[in-house]
DNA sequence: CAGTGTGAAAGTCTTCACAGCT
DNA sequence: AGCTGTGAAGACTTTCACACTG
């Protein structure tokens, strides 16, 4: 909507949006503050903002990915992640032959510099991209570096503290989300 | 667990392993049948078994792909789909100078053979891999095409009716859900 | 005695419906 | 008239705790 220069909107519009109820949305945003006005619904530019802001996205973040190998290397090459504030800032291998060798733009570490990289630098954010069976040891390798955020692509589930948050990326798993519902 | 040869579980274990509660798995599980024996727990064996069927996976599921750039093509040189029950069986595309070329051993079709092509096979899964710009019409096409389960790689929400089922995958919006947690 | 399956209780989330503002 | 924000009601989910079983 902001996109495409709309000015206001109302609850019962983003409601058919999403597929949810009007009623959800005001009282999801009625945790935040009051966003509206009675009789003209919300201003699309100021409800941006102020979800941004909730959502922490008004700012930049930075992310270091672990593996380069076929997923790790398309992330280099793929200006997604600056354009929507999410800075790729180093990337990281345990395989000698990989280590010292370019990716995109930057030179891959050993995955021993994973963790003064990070403490040094505050990173936050860290994708995994490495065979399912190395993920758990460098999920574990990124928790004990401060690590609070992991994207994984790996096909198996981690295991972390409830501080740390994991979302995956596995699209088998996606369409197995999907079969319960079919047939 | 299954595939490391292990023989018996618990709601213990298994809530341990997911994070969530031992009542959980055990309420669960009940709504679809009795799967246990008291004192012994769960036989991994027959409750891999008792899930795949539940979850219906026990099937080959048949999957299109609509879009043969970057993404598209990936999907045809990976083995994973159909190691885990989800076979490529064709590619799509609207754009003229990609129609008719080959996306590993598939050719690519015209858009327009969509409908007839799910109708005659009875395929049920699609993948979205085209630019977020024509996302939305590519899944109003599928969706009266008989399409009842969609994998959208087009970093947009799209809107389908209730009984079809949409899956998103994109790496910023994951990232995204993650940062409201953080700082 | 370890561990399931399950009613009942507690807790959480969603919807209703309306006072009140623009 | 149109639409928000919100208590109260209703619906749903999770946890508790225990009788019962191998």
């Amino acid at each position: 909507m902001h996109e495409g220069g709309k000015l206001y909107t109302s609850s019962h519009e983003l409601a058919e949006w999403l597929g949810i109820s009007s009623a959800q949305i005001r009282k999801d945003l009625s945790h935040f503050g009051e966003f509206g006005k009675q009789g003209t619904g919300y201003s699309v530019a100021s409800l941006y903002e102020e979800l941004r802001q909730i959502l922490h996205l008004d700012r930049e973040w930075q992310l270091i990915v672990v593996g380069s190998g076929n997923i790790g290397s398309a992330v280099a090459s793929y200006s997604g992640f600056a354009q929507r504030g999410f800075r790729v800032v180093a990337f990281f291998d345990n395989d000698p032959n990989k280590v010292g060798a370019k990716v995109g733009s930057f030179i891959v570490q050993d995955n021993s510099e994973i963790a003064s990289y990070v403490s040094e630098n505050h990173v936050q954010h860290a994708m995994i991209a490495v065979p399912a069976q190395y993920a758990q040891q460098v999920a574990d390798l990124l928790v004990d570096s401060g690590i609070r955020g992991i994207l994984n692509y790996a096909p198996i589930n981690l295991s972390v503290p409830d501080y740390v948050h994991v979302e995956y990326i596995d699209p088998v798993l996606h369409l197995q989300k999907m079969t319960y519902y079919l047939e």
